[in-house]
DNA sequence: ACCTGAACACCGTTCAAGT
DNA sequence: ACCTGAACACCGTTCAAGT
């Protein structure tokens, strides 16, 4: 019985006005998701979410950075290749299925530090398949832009993405093998 | 002398608009340009508008497609995958220069239709290079894709998109030599 | 001291009233 | 017959008035 007794009228708070939002943007996406609406939504004055957040753009920001640091953990394959590969294409499948909030994550200015445990996961695989730690930074930044291009806009196919992907890593990676000793 | 006469007061048209709209988002970017400030620039009230256009969904695609069909041609490199490299370059340069232009672009179901001579261009450079036509043409959806990835959002890299796609290239055409004969 | 209704300055779009 | 002012149903955000 988690039900508010009749002498506590309410109970406003940032993370319930942050679970309302995203509510709405997942039945409805971005574009239902109004300060308005999210009021309605908990039964309150719109004026009244103003006293737990700035404005509209940092909402965004909290819903996306919530997706953001649900991105899948690293995949448990012993080729660091596969390893970039499988944690991308979840990254891919997670992002799918929460698509209102990759236009977000892609304007963000420090928004992917939200993401920034499979950041260190590719970069840490990279590093293993031989590497250099500035070669990876870019492939890592490559792989960001190119997921939030599949995955914005229309006709996205994960087929492509998979097969752009491997491909690009067979690009950096070339004959590269995995050298265990330095 | 083609300032309108006195008895002339104003003959909008569809071209008219676009004109206004397309200064508009060039000057302060997409977000700017409603059809209240392109009825104001032109001096006419915001209702005529929908005259010549049916609604602002068809005025960004009308800009978008004006920007797609300005895209570079073809390259003059006698080798097809620098030939490639080098219009998508060039592709990414012009739309770094309109980049209100990119997120309409990506949305679009059938605008990419305006780009035709892009697509084409890259499907025959890739055919050249001996790549078979449906890896040829999801090579191009791909690299659509990453042009779109890589200059919507936050801190693009012509760089990085140079480094993406010529390493893509590699990966895709891999050690496939260019034979002039079948 | 805290909350919020009503207002402000915007939107895209429609339609009845004007010429 | 053609054009468009005013209205409608929305926005995000502010602030003075209410408890």
């Amino acid at each position: 019985m988690n039900s508010s007794g009749p002498g506590r009228p309410r109970a406003l708070s940032r993370s319930l006005i942050v679970t309302a939002a995203r509510g709405i943007a997942e039945e409805e996406g971005l574009a239902a998701l109004t300060v308005r609406r999210v009021a309605r939504r908990l039964g309150t004055g719109q004026a009244s979410l103003y006293r737990h957040i700035t404005d509209r753009e940092q909402l965004l920001g909290l819903l996306a950075a919530e997706v953001a640091a649900q991105l899948p953990p690293a995949a448990a394959d012993p080729d660091p290749r596969q390893r970039v590969r499988h944690q991308w294409l979840a990254a891919h499948d997670h992002l799918s299925r929460h698509l209102w909030a990759a236009g977000i994550l892609a304007e963000g200015t420090h928004l992917p530090s939200a993401a920034a445990h499979l950041t260190e996961d590719t970069l840490a695989a990279l590093a293993a398949a031989g590497l250099p730690p500035d070669e990876a930074a870019r492939t890592q930044r490559v792989l960001w832009k190119l997921l939030l291009g599949h995955v914005r806009g229309a006709r996205p196919s994960r087929f492509d993405f998979d097969w752009a992907l491997s491909h690009l890593l067979d690009g950096v990676l070339g004959g590269r093998a995995v050298t265990l000793a330095g």
